[in-house]
DNA sequence: TTGTACGCGTTATCAG
DNA sequence: CTGATAACGCGTACAA
């Protein structure tokens, strides 16, 4: 800036003045700075800018894994709701190792956002965010409440969204219903089984412990308790899976064993209309849940204060096919 | 800092070097400064940092579709790989629209990270990245070059990648193979039905060109173009697709028509083995083409100088069945 | 309307 | 080994 005074002849505080489109500069002189700024190539230095105001214009998220596509989706949304916001939207992600998750949040937090959207490591503690809450940035979880303090979170119903699936299935017919779980994930995994639990209850059904199994989200893995599952006494006529890896995963296991049960499966996933036959899921709305987060986090940028607020948006059955087929 | 100075009964420097890690604090001091740190919950400021270092440790990755498949598998290899030289990665997401993309960018230039990954809008034009170029952050592109600015480039040789699958589909006894090719991203839209010509060529097949219709990567226009297709006195056997979302959209559209030709696409895609035929395609590598743009964006960063280097790897088809249909 | 001077929170230099 | 002090580049009272 200095350079560029200099290069128009004016004040450090005129060139301030035109950087920041500040009125009651001359149009003479408004001219000159922009000359020279251009003629020097001179861009704001954004630290120094932040380090004097304190505000960046930027939030942050943070996610676990930013190729699943749940998270993509997610944060496409959240990028076009805050950009209408004039803020610029940083990423980062995490991996599957939780202080690598945090050693990254912390990271970003020292970058001093204005805000952070945040998808909560399973097996991370966050009690250090408590410190954060009371003087730092405000946040907002989504998909799953972290471990350790108490903040906004924005998910989805799962428990009533898993017991809809199982009373689409038992509507076709079924009673013999299967819930192939995750296990990476467990708070959705266990409110998911919970719903599971309770959609069985409310259809007058028995819940059959052999019946529910925790599988990795791994082919293999799933083609071996599908195997048990199919070998059994009395074997399943339909299939719950709790998340799109699990469904994805199960899928193909179900090919390599040529079994064709019925499936509905929780999270919706692109190309399910093109399965064979088309695979039945509980769709979550990812661009509704990014939309509600950066709201509730707007809004505490602005200075809401008060307790943590969690929202709990709903689901929504898509059948396809995979979830209508009646028991053999 | 000031605080923990004074709350440890130290100066300002020592506080600053057990921050930093630096040597040459005796222990005590290091433990009242840590105990200080502890009870006042202190973070260093990263602006502040920055601007008197000048390094931010941080690498920007700019995208136009963050929720892009391709470009999310990229991100994650980037931030892998980033990781292990102790870097921060930032992602942001530009959008349709060619001005928010370079409004995007020139904000993340603004924070002056210490390079950039990006992939170019194909509508704008980056001439104003020429005097970065000399002063500023290394940056290189990905996925096709930039217009307006010559830089270091890694890409897929989309050329020979399409050739070999019109191989494959002549290989298998196909003559007439038409070409259903993406309008939105020209550069490898061209480069792909340039590689079909040569293909065909190559077979000493004609270039029909009532066989190459270019669409939007929509379901409807899709359908629109095959209808067509197959309404001809002499209709393709064959097909071969130039991205991923234009194959989706005609695996949708051929299901709609109930038409079954052979396919080949370029760009690999989640589930495309549980399509029925499973979907033969052209992949490209998104991990590996992460990890070089990584290594390329460190050589300058390192302060490796020179001309723009480009990079172009290599493709694989995945045979999986529908490219080896027969022609009826 | 314009310019001067100070401070934001760090790190680097230098003297002790 | 330690501490005082001068930058880093910018925004903003305040004075002119």
């Amino acid at each position: 800036m200095k350079d560029v005074a200099a290069h128009a002849g004016v004040g450090l505080s005129t060139v301030s003045r035109v950087v920041a489109g500040s009125p009651g500069v001359s149009l003479e002189k408004t001219q000159a700075v922009e000359d020279a700024i251009a003629a020097l190539g001179f861009r704001r230095n954004d630290f120094a800018r932040t380090l004097r105001t304190g505000a960046t214009h930027t939030i942050g998220v943070v996610v676990t894994r930013i190729s699943d596509p749940f998270y993509a989706t997610l944060i496409g949304a959240i990028e076009r709701r805050a950009q209408e916001h004039q803020m610029l939207v940083l990423v980062a992600s995490g991996t599957d190792d939780p202080d690598e998750g945090v050693r990254v949040l912390q990271r970003v937090l020292s970058r001093q956002l204005d805000g952070l959207i945040l998808v909560a490591h399973e097996d991370a503690d966050y009690g250090f965010l408590a410190q954060e809450q009371r003087a730092g940035a405000p946040f907002v979880f989504v998909d799953r409440p972290p471990r350790g303090v108490d903040a906004d979170l924005v998910m989805v119903d799962n428990e009533n969204g898993a017991a809809a699936a199982v009373a689409h299935l038992v509507a076709a017919g079924h009673q013999r219903i299967a819930c192939i779980a995750h296990v990476s994930g467990r708070f959705t995994s266990e409110r998911r089984q919970a719903g599971y639990r309770a959609g069985l209850r409310a259809a007058g059904l028995p819940v059959d412990p052999a019946l529910i199994v925790e599988v990795e989200d791994d082919v293999d893995a799933c083609a071996t308790a599908l195997r048990a599952l199919f070998a059994a006494d009395a074997p399943p006529t339909a299939l719950f899976t709790t998340n799109s890896r699990t469904t994805t995963a199960v899928l193909q296991a179900l090919r390599a064993l040529g079994e064709a049960p019925a499936l509905v499966g929780f999270d919706d996933f692109a190309l399910a209309n093109l399965m064979t036959p088309p695979t039945t899921t509980v769709a979550q709305d990812p661009t509704a849940i990014g939309e509600a987060a950066v709201d509730l986090l707007f809004e505490r940028i602005a200075g809401a204060a008060g307790q943590p607020r969690r929202i709990e948006l709903g689901t929504r059955i898509i059948p396809r096919g995979s979830g209508e087929i009646a028991p053999r």
